[in-house]
DNA sequence: AAACTTCACAACCGCCTATGT
DNA sequence: CACATAGGCGGTTGTGAAGTT
């Protein structure tokens, strides 16, 4: 990017920004508040599309294509900023292991929020872990990983923070969160999250937890404490903030494989395919050999001492590993 | 306190496909 | 069908803020 707030350009990229470029001296870089609030008067009056004509037309030494990303990804009313929120980290984990990299498809289920903004949420954050793991982001462990600790995890964090909502509603806060009655007679929570997202009614919404389901089942009581990792505050992860806590830096083994699977079936948020996307369909999550390579990852960090990611801190804990060895019989 | 590093993100480029004329 | 334009996407860069040394 150029830093210079009066580059023009010499070159440009398409060709038919090329023949604009040759034409009349065009901006670059960061956008002014002048430059912003001419965007935003014209579209208001004129509407969006031709951005070619529209950058012209409104005055904008800029290209079509700089007016319409400054507009998609920055100026428009209903862009959401600040933190990815759990919810839609989950979201955007399940819809990428589903279409991949198709950034506006993903962006589309996730209402206010930019392709750009997911793509750059994935480059950073996502494959930021994959390179701590030492693994491709595409390849099948990674995708495990995700697929059965980290989107799981996220459940349950959203459970625990809903929880907590609910806790706070009746020590006399504001929050709404709801206890409501399902005609199979099971009480459930329903999540009080930004009402005036649709995110929350696609996903939030949908996240309804069979009471009582943090039992955890089999679970031995050692790891069941250890359930709400010690990262984990209601403070630090709010539905508006994403917490380092709230990456994969202290996901753990799901507590009870059954259980998070019924509550995904019950409670999908995006129709039966996210289920199967959790269940493996192909049959070939396999404990034990994630378990084989998770207790490697786990020596290597050890043996790389502590190089001062999270990730060797709390990712897998003694207690864990003996949680996983009863679990699976080991 | 200064220098350096890391991180998140806005913005861009280049290429491609889809759509309109 | 050819061409022009819009839009999508992967990859990359530059910058400021925050963190670290």
């Amino acid at each position: 990017m150029n830093s210079s707030s009066n580059n023009s350009v010499e070159m440009g990229g398409s060709e038919e920004d090329d023949q604009m470029n040759m034409m009349e001296d065009l901006r670059r870089g960061p956008w002014t508040v002048e430059e912003d609030f001419t965007l935003i008067n014209y579209i208001a009056h004129h509407g969006e599309g031709r951005w070619n004509s529209l950058a012209r037309c409104a005055g904008l030494k800029r290209t079509g294509k700089s007016c319409r990303l400054r507009w998609l990804n920055y100026l428009r009313p209903d862009v959401r900023r600040g933190n990815i929120t759990l919810e839609e980290q989950l979201m955007i984990l399940e819809l990428h292991s589903r279409w991949g990299n198709r950034w506006s498809k993903i962006a589309q289920h996730l209402p206010g929020r930019t392709d750009n903004e997911i793509k750059n949420y994935w480059r950073t954050r996502v494959q930021k872990h994959a390179k701590q793991l030492k693994c491709d982001v595409n390849s099948k462990q990674f995708k495990d990983t995700m697929r059965y600790l980290w989107m799981p995890r996220l459940v349950e964090r959203i459970q625990a923070a809903a929880t907590t909502t609910t806790t706070t509603t009746t020590t006399g806060c504001s929050s709404s969160s709801t206890t409501t009655t399902t005609s199979t007679g099971a009480t459930t929570n329903s999540y009080p999250l930004n009402q005036s997202n649709n995110i929350d009614n696609i996903v939030t919404s949908q996240l309804v937890m069979p009471q009582g389901h943090n039992n955890c089942g089999n679970m031995s009581s050692n790891f069941r404490n250890t359930q709400i990792t010690p990262s984990y505050t209601p403070e630090n992860s709010s539905n508006t903030a994403v917490s380092p806590g709230s990456d994969m830096t202290d996901c753990y083994f799901p507590a009870n494989h059954s259980l998070n699977q019924n509550f995904i079936q019950q409670n999908n948020p995006i129709g039966n395919e996210f289920t199967d996307t959790l269940i493996s369909p192909s049959g070939y999550f396999n404990p034990w050999m994630d378990y084989q390579s998770m207790i490697e990852q786990n020596n290597q960090w050890s043996e790389g001492g502590n190089r001062g990611d999270d990730l060797s801190e709390n990712m897998w804990n003694a207690e864990e590993i003996w949680f996983l060895k009863q679990q699976f019989n080991m």
